[in-house]
DNA sequence: GGAGAGATGATATTCGATTCTCAGTTATCT
DNA sequence: AGATAACTGAGAATCGAATATCATCTCTCC
């Protein structure tokens, strides 16, 4: 196996994926290439501290990333495998939510259900 | 310090909080009273199989516990004391960003930013 | 007042996620 | 090729949250 590729291994696998990766998830994806869940966290951190990444906390505890250059997007979070897709697109109605002396710096919208895959498996 | 009370000690205090708390920030509301962590935990878990409570994740990764018979709301987290307010009435726009295929089951929404007493003492 | 059932507090334990350690590997530069 | 520095994989170690354990305490019902 080839190394000192394994940083841009891991950077190429979250640009491919359709929304951010747990490091966990990120390392079953490669999964035979014979990356360490050690390198995967190293590339990781790293990648946040350059800025090409960031990171994402969503329901469910677990951190996840993906590539900084997305533009503003929102989540689908599967419950049933976990995976959360992107979603382009924003809501209204925000700012009518904040109580008076409360300053809004960002928000988050997760919606919940079942994605393409899992539904039509069920 | 009184026994065979706790329970009702940790459901008030979940009734009189402006939004749901996790277990730590229940223990340390309640440090004075003599209640232990491990008592929280089994007041929170049976609350929510008697179905009173309701587990809540936001970002961060924490779970917080509310009363279950909130109506439909979502929620402010302060960056700096990390507490998570309630906030009344909901948002526009949400189905549209749903993908074909895409089952949508419920969803959530945390607005994230300074509250006011944090915004004030800074 | 005493027995039994259920509750409680302190602490040990478990569990999963993340980080650390270290020896071996690979790249770079000469 | 040789020296050095950076990178890597595997497993150990750490950390925090949640759960289990156990002796003690409280309530209820005789």
């Amino acid at each position: 196996m080839e190394r000192a590729k394994q940083q841009l291994t891991v950077l190429r696998a979250l640009a491919e994926a359709d929304g951010p990766l747990s490091a966990r998830e990120l390392w079953s994806r490669l999964s035979g290439t014979g990356v360490g869940l050690a390198t995967v966290y190293r590339a990781l951190q790293r990648g946040v501290e350059e800025g090409m990444l960031e990171s994402v906390e969503l329901l469910g505890g677990g951190v996840r990333y993906e590539p900084k250059d997305r533009e503003h997007h929102h989540y689908f979070l599967c419950s049933t495998c976990d995976h959360a897709f992107d979603l382009y697109g924003c809501v209204d109605g925000l700012e009518s939510l904040v109580p008076d002396g409360f300053q809004l710096t960002g928000h988050e919208v997760v919606l919940l259900g079942t994605c393409d895959a899992c539904g039509n498996a069920a």
